[in-house]
DNA sequence: TTAATTAGTTAAGAGCGCTTATCTATAATC
DNA sequence: GATTATAGATAAGCGCTCTTAACTAATTAA
């Protein structure tokens, strides 16, 4: 097989098979916590950092403003976001995550994680740290196209 | 740093970023061919192949064999699953992608793969090398634990 | 200071996706 | 052949999530 073919035919494998994972890892993460795709979108977009507004937020997941303000009410009645004035812009509004969310989200990561941890458990030392190169240079390069 | 400390940090920066990038992924994925969650995750089910049945397929997605049904129900008006007799069991329902669900599918894993494709190409040919290296060894094992 | 803009909320309504309960049809068991 | 079990579809109902439209309040521009 040619270098080329296989370099294309090893990313696709792996995407398909992490998607088919992903979407488990997410299902599974839903139904445990009890929240919603977009919900879950939203609190890790706030996890992820960054200063952002309601309706900037609702942007980022394709929804109306007001369809983020009636997401984030709900969050916030769960106890997992904090929704207070920004003393800057009084009509803006401040979006954390509680300890709770945080921590929610911080152990979905976790979980996930486990399991990729649990994956290189079977191989040598040389292919683990082989591993961890690529993985660092992926996140790395991965951050910087996050804009 | 300690070798097995940097190795769990490295895992765990690596699924913080992948998660945040594949609910992005998903969402864009799902707002472009209009489906829910609930139906691209069927139909990665059904691309990732394998006979199964309806309820069985309710059971890997969570939900109830009517809620199932009612799921495929849409997915067969859409066109993207073929519904029809298993001649061995006439109560049971054999479940294929059609030919366009089929495409659908192939079309988010590729894009995808573009994307990391795309991540890779600023590093040197030793580095890809290695990263195809470790992507081999990683979807290996994912596919074992696939069950 | 008045007018226009911006951030967010609220209200009404539509549709989705889920549940439980019921139903039909086929298959397996006695 | 009669009973029981299994695969799936259907119905009614509930709550969530989205939309558009109208609203309040704060900021910016004229």
């Amino acid at each position: 097989m040619s270098p080329p073919k296989q370099f294309s035919d090893t990313i696709r494998e792996w995407a398909e098979v992490f998607m088919h994972r992903s979407m488990r890892d997410f299902k599974r993460f839903m139904n445990d916590s009890g929240l919603s795709f977009t919900q879950v979108n939203l609190l890790m977009r706030l996890y992820h950092g960054g200063k952002i507004g309601v309706s900037e937020l609702g942007g980022h997941l394709g929804i109306t403003n007001a369809a983020a303000s009636q997401a984030i009410d709900r969050l916030v009645k769960d106890g997992l976001i904090e929704r207070s004035e920004d003393p800057q812009d009084r009509r803006a509004k401040r979006l954390t995550l509680t300890e709770e969310g945080h921590a929610l989200i911080a152990r979905g990561i976790e979980t996930r994680g486990q399991w990729i941890a649990g994956l290189t458990e079977a191989f040598t030392p040389e292919q683990q740290a082989m591993i961890v190169s690529a993985l660092t240079l992926l996140t790395e390069a991965a951050r910087k196209t996050d804009e």
